[in-house]
DNA sequence: CCGGTCACCTGAGTGC
DNA sequence: TGCACTCAGGTGACCG
C-alpha cells in the first residue's frame, strides 16, 4: 500500500502518539505476520518503552527500551497494514476485522489504549530485533537512501550502473528508497522520461530532473498527508495527494499538459501509466 | 545481470 | 443475483 509520504505520515503520527508509552500486552492473531522469532518478539516488545518512531524508506522503525536493553521493531506495511488507535477488547468482544497484533499500551494522550496492526492481504510483517540483529538484518536489506537524502551525483552513478529500464530500477529499494508504483509514475511524468528509458543512457541533466522532481512530488505529497486510494487509512484518515496524480489511474484521460490520453501498459508487472507525447527517450 | 512469472492474500469492481 | 475474472500503493524467489 504506502509508500514514503504514506509511511512518513503514519511514522510522525505514531511518534507523536506513541512516545514515552510503554506496550504492556501484545497479542498476534496470524502468526505470520510476525517474521522473527516469535517467542523472541514477544520478548523484546513486551514491557518495553517506546523511545521514537522513524521511517526508514518504506519502513516504520520503533525504537524500544525493552528490560534487556535496547531493542528495535521494525514494520513493514506492504499493500495493506495499517497501524490503527482503539481499545483493548474486553473478554468475549471480537478483535476489530483484519487485526493482525495488538499492543496495549500504557501512557497515551487519549484515544484509547491500544495500537492495532491490521492488514486485509496479511503481507505485511513485524520484526523485532536486538541492536546486533538489527545491524545485521540493515546490512542484507542493503536500503539505499531515499531521495531527500542522496546527492544528485551519487544518483546519477546508482542510475549509470543499470542496464533495466527505469521503471523497474527506480522502484528497486537498494537504488533509491521510497519510491513506489505510484511515485515512479508521477515522477516520471514530472521529469519527461519513458518508463522504457534504459537507466544507464541519462545525461546528468535527466538524472537530475528525476531526483529534483522526485523531492518536490514527495513533499507535496507528504504536506497533504499522503495518496489515498483503496486501503490506506493513517491514524487520522486518508491524504488527498490522489487529487494530484497527473498519470497515476488516468488512463484515457487527457494528459493535463498536452491533452493527449494518458496511456497504460504492464512494465515490470506493474500497471504504468504515462504520457507518450510529453515522456520522450531522451534530451 | 536481466526480464518474466509466480507466490504471498483478500476484497472491490466489472461484465456477462 | 451470482459467478468468473481482473486488478490492487510491495517484495522475494525462481527460472531461462
Amino acid at each position: 500500500m504506502p509508500e514514503l509520504p504514506e509511511v512518513q505520515t503514519i511514522a510522525t503520527d505514531l511518534d507523536e502518539i506513541l512516545r514515552g508509552a510503554t506496550i504492556r500486552d501484545v497479542a498476534v492473531s496470524f502468526d505470520k505476520i510476525v517474521a522473527t522469532d516469535i517467542a523472541r518478539f514477544h520478548r523484546l516488545v513486551q514491557g518495553a518503552r517506546i523511545d521514537s518512531v522513524k521511517r526508514l524508506g518504506k519502513w516504520i522503525r520503533l525504537a524500544l527500551t525493552g528490560c534487556e536493553g535496547p531493542a528495535v521493531m521494525l514494520a513493514h506495511l506492504k499493500m495493506t497494514g495499517q497501524f490503527i488507535l482503539g481499545h483493548w477488547p474486553k473478554k468475549d468482544d471480537a478483535w476489530p476485522p483484519h487485526t493482525r497484533a495488538a499492543f496495549r499500551l500504557t501512557g497515551l494522550p487519549s484515544k484509547g489504549d491500544t495500537l492495532f496492526y491490521k492488514d486485509i492481504r496479511k503481507f505485511g510483517r513485524l520484526r523485532a530485533f536486538d541492536l546486533m540483529e538489527l545491524d545485521e538484518f540493515l546490512t542484507k536489506l542493503n536500503l539505499a537512501p531515499d531521495p531527500f537524502e542522496m546527492e544528485a551525483a551519487d544518483f546519477h552513478q546508482r542510475l549509470s550502473g543499470k542496464k533495466s529500464r527505469l521503471k523497474p530500477v527506480l522502484l528497486d529499494q537498494q537504488v533509491v528508497a521510497g519510491l513506489g508504483n505510484i511515485y515512479v509514475d508521477e515522477v516520471l511524468f514530472a521529469a519527461r522520461l519513458l518508463p522504457t528509458v534504459r537507466a544507464n543512457t541519462l545525461t546528468r541533466a535527466e538524472s537530475g530532473r528525476i531526483l529534483k522532481e522526485a523531492r518536490r512530488i514527495l513533499t507535496a505529497s507528504i504536506a497533504v498527508r499522503g495518496s489515498t486510494t483503496n486501503n490506506y487509512q493513517g491514524l487520522r484518515g486518508g491524504g488527498a495527494f490522489q487529487s494530484h496524480h497527473k498519470v497515476y489511474g488516468r488512463a484515457g484521460e487527457p494528459c493535463p499538459v498536452c491533452g493527449h490520453p494518458i496511456e497504460k501498459t504492464v512494465l515490470a508487472g506493474r500497471g504504468t501509466h504515462y504520457c507518450p507525447h510529453c515522456q520522450r527517450s531522451s534530451r
